[in-house]
DNA sequence: CTGAAAGCGCTTACAG
DNA sequence: CTGAAAGCGCTTACAG
């Protein structure tokens, strides 16, 4: 049998509305008084029970978050983020791995307080496979139209890719390439080239000298056999931007043993702001949103419509940042 | 405001507790009125409340998978399986990347009835950061010396290298190489090390035609990289077995790459006995446990560990098997 | 077969 | 500041 706050009342000799409140830091209660049972719960190793808790609160203090697959670096790095800002804020957090719409069913099941879906696909035409439910739900990258509180945070990745461009042409580069999934299947990928296309235009590279080049995918492997394919050209690119961070870690790696210097021979940078890429054998510059402030802002957005009772539909779009790092030099 | 049974109750002329035992399907109540209140309480769209059910009943029909990472392929399919083979048997699931320490006791407090725990690296030394709780605990490969109620699941690498050593040789195969990690940081790496040398001396090789490379690490890079370095050598072996399943995607492609005909010049086995090995470009044999069954037994023994309210320790060794494919050819 | 009652462990007005 | 009481939505003996 588990401790309950009626065994702590009755050791510490009052009544257990009492070490209720003083459990949850009332200023109904004397700091005295608190101070004892708080005391006497450590001691009794006291564990609140959740289902009561939720029951009579009708919140959990926890939240969901849907996650397509567990395969992607720079995805769980943003998963550990969330999951320690939200703590910050008092919230647990807990994982499915289900579609979103059974997940999403789940955790209004386990009284979530909220939840975030990441998908990278959007379901296929059928908006009504879309993820419905009462709680408040934040997606991330993809609308899903949800219920009444319902908030989308992204990332201006067209212009994330843009300001690449802007700051390779300022360290003198006038021949890019762009490397990145373009097969067509998915937008977001789509713009980040939209965004290459566009500074380019705007930043005055000739068209010859403003190459996308399709990866074919996102992977480790996609940017190594890239790569591979840049070595034998005849005519090289001065610098590269990568369109995903697992993409950006297999390229280097082939430049690099197709005997090219990284920065001297070939300037690098990769979208995908995450601290991985100071691991890289060269230390590289990002572009994206900072894993930081994404965490942040996704843990304080779901906070705050999860607060409120009215309907709220929002949309959060997070600028992209330079983090320079040693993979570009001048030309 | 949620529907509850006392509003199914009212508008089908019944006691909640009718409907409440209606709605379990317990043999007390007449078929019919079974079926009434059924249709009710899905023409209202009720959903039982989580937390009065398992605040009453002390059980939530719900487990907590704790991951390392969200990174591995072989496991993000295993626990894809879990999820199945629990929800056949009337459980939810749900995942924590927290550490195992504060995952236990997260899904303690969310009173899961049971929690499945994957890890990599034991807790270095010191064992009082094993997971401690009071709920069933299953570790999968790694013992957590937990409390009362507590099983392990693992494979048996050892065996499962050396019966591919046996499959290798019984091809006609005398000269092999084993491809794996062999850092020396991870027991587990090291069983499939011995295996190979146990069983390259049971099946007669000699200690020359039996070589261990070791790639440094297990990922997809880590296996490209071997295969590369392996075609260095003036004198090939006529077969490899590779320890992991990216390490043996990213060496078949470097294999391929390098002019090697899998399996014509070169024969290949695969640990790691997943679905995935199939897709590779030439469909890999497996050796190892297979990912059903092993998602099948965890299901299982988890089942059993949280039926039983006695102390149950269990300990659950699983055998290898090969899975022929495409890659592996007589000499 | 059905219903009234107690109780799971908590929070929160309300009265003192 | 403290306590008695009601109630969150369910399950489960117990009595009919």
């Amino acid at each position: 049998m588990n401790v309950t706050i009626k065994d702590i009342a009755r050791l510490a000799g009052v009544s257990y509305s009492t070490v209720s409140k003083a459990l949850n830091d009332s200023p109904l209660v004397k700091p005295d008084t608190k101070r004892r049972i708080a005391e006497l719960a450590e001691q009794l190793g006291y564990q609140p029970n959740f289902a009561a808790k939720s029951l009579v609160s009708r919140r959990s203090k926890t939240v969901g978050i849907v996650l397509p697959s567990l395969e992607r670096v720079a995805l769980s790095a943003l998963v550990g983020r969330i999951n320690g800002e939200l703590a910050e804020r008092g919230y647990d957090v807990i994982l499915s791995t289900l579609s979103p719409q059974p997940a999403a069913a789940l955790f209004q099941r386990l009284r979530m307080d909220g939840i975030v879906v990441f998908e990278d696909i959007p379901p296929e035409g059928r908006h009504d496979s879309a993820v419905t439910t009462d709680i408040p739900v934040l997606s991330i990258g993809v609308s899903h139209m949800s219920g009444s509180r319902f908030a989308l945070v992204d990332a201006k990745r067209k212009e994330a890719i843009k300001e690449a461009v802007r700051y390779l042409t300022s360290l003198g580069h006038s021949h890019i390439a762009y490397v990145g999934d373009n097969r067509g299947s998915d937008n977001k990928q789509q713009e980040k080239v939209t965004g290459f296309l566009e500074g380019a235009f705007e930043y005055g590279l000739s068209p010859v000298s403003a190459e996308v080049l399709d990866s074919g995918g996102n992977t480790w492997k996609h940017g190594f056999e890239a790569g591979r394919a840049l070595l034998q050209r005849e005519r090289l690119p001065s610098a590269v931007i990568t369109g995903a961070f697992d993409l950006t870690a297999g390229f280097l790696r082939a430049v690099q043993d197709g005997g090219l210097d990284v920065p001297a021979n070939l300037s690098l940078i990769g979208y995908d702001n995450v601290p991985q890429l100071a691991e890289l054998d060269v230390p590289v510059t990002a572009v994206g949103v900072p894993l930081r402030q994404y965490g942040r802002v996704i843990a304080a957005t779901l906070v705050d419509i999860m607060a409120s009772d009215a309907p709220i539909r929002r949309t959060v779009m997070l600028d992209a940042c330079i983090e320079e790092r040693a993979s570009c030099s001048k030309r």
